[in-house]
DNA sequence: AAGTGGTCTAGACCACCGA
DNA sequence: CGGTGGTCTAGACCACTTA
């Protein structure tokens, strides 16, 4: 009578996830009750239910009290992950950086803008054009232009006295949270304008990454277009499979 | 003896929330027993493990048997996630386009190269120099290196077939398991003999990307490299706050 | 050897759902 | 109403760590 090594709720969880795959379960059928399994399988009712708990952390099956174990997929497809534990994680700067605010406007937003805004032409945002230092050097790292509502203008001064990030003080003052941010990153040449305050080549390749701060109810908080030239600087993202099947 | 709304491991793991962000437990520190818990609370020890399980859900502990319950974090707030249901989504390609193999060699790795593949020097790759096009059209969406261990030299007959992704090759015919993807991205002018393939101006601006893909036990397993040229591609990342606080 | 978390049992009552 | 999953108790033994 070696014990197995694997505890018995893994081995439920298992058997049930064959049986789902198999299609022994089909998508959208209940599984047998937490009673029927403990009784078929000779367990407490407990092992069920921590067999279904792994099941349900996988996404394969849903719950409901009064009706019953639901087949939400037919297989946990390698689901990868990757995972911020700070949103100022998403910019991978180190703490040792300063960010000085070149320009203040307020700006209507002209067809391109409304485009890469996402907004409608005419939408009236705030303007910051910034730049990012390592500190103790004199070549920035990025260039970086901040949207924010013209109702968030105050930020301005906030910004302009501490090197903060912005989404941390449209949280800070105005109660919003960031729920989402999308991030799209493409290649650029470096228009002249800009490629002078970075000290770069006029035209060069750039990278270009636009953020979008979404707040509760898909509320468009805030939007930064961030350019960052040749070499100064790499975006490392770390991509782990969730679930490890054996 | 109206019950409570809330049940009381949820009440528990608000209670230790709070104790955790109050400083009473520092980060790093032990939290009490479960024991000492059960009997601090008056609940029994489930309930106790039920609490528990929340906290290391949402990252705030981390448990080890034999030892005890470690503070994680101070904070659950901000963790932010992104998610692929596959590898695939990673290249957010639509199906609906063609790799072709344009050259096949096995190279040793130069002081430049064992940088880049994180190897030593001379360790020996075959690569795979190839481009992708959208189905229908004739300019390539981007041009990309692969490297692969000299044994997996038989995925070369598959890629040339097949335009598949050369990690669903070695998941399939080397039964390894891609774990996790280590990506970066930076600008780069694009040299003049892939400027050629891709059909834009040498030099011009081109998105970097750098894929390391590792299998169990941090083996490394294939390598790419791509470049994007400026307009014909982004990288899009849609990053997600995990948990909602009340 | 003592103490931790990990697993497991056998009970119990409850809130919710459908008939 | 009977049956579902959700919560909870009071026990038990085990595997692992530290001393």
């Amino acid at each position: 009578m070696s014990p197995p090594a694997t505890p018995r709720y893994r081995q439920l969880a298992d058997a049930l996830i064959r049986d789902i795959e198999a299609g022994k379960y089909a998508v959208g059928a209940l599984l047998p009750t937490e009673f029927e399994l403990s009784d078929r399988y000779g367990v407490s009712r407990h092992t069920v239910r921590e067999a279904f708990r792994r099941l349900a952390d996988m996404g394969l099956i849903s719950r409901r009290q009064g009706i019953g174990t639901r087949v939400q997929a037919k297989s946990a497809e390698h689901r990868y992950l990757a995972s911020l534990s700070t949103l100022a994680d998403l910019f991978q700067y180190t703490k040792r950086t300063r960010l000085k605010v070149l320009a203040e406007h307020e700006v209507k937003a002209s067809a391109l803008l409304a485009t890469m805004l996402r907004c409608k032409r005419g939408q009236a945002w705030l303007q910051f054009d910034t730049c990012r230092y390592r500190i103790g050097t004199a070549q920035p790292i990025s260039y970086t232009q901040i949207y924010v509502y013209p109702e968030y203008a105050a930020i301005g001064e906030h910004l302009a006295k501490r090197s903060v990030w912005v989404y941390g003080l449209v949280e800070r003052y105005y109660g919003e949270r960031i729920v989402e941010v999308q991030q799209e990153i493409g290649a650029v040449a470096i228009e002249p304008r800009i490629a002078a305050i970075l000290g770069v080549k006029p035209r060069s390749a750039g990278l270009q990454v636009l953020r979008y701060y979404i707040g509760r109810g898909k509320r468009l908080l805030s939007v930064s277009m961030n350019i960052y030239p040749e070499k100064r600087f790499t975006i490392s993202t770390s991509w782990k499979l969730e679930w490890e099947r054996s």
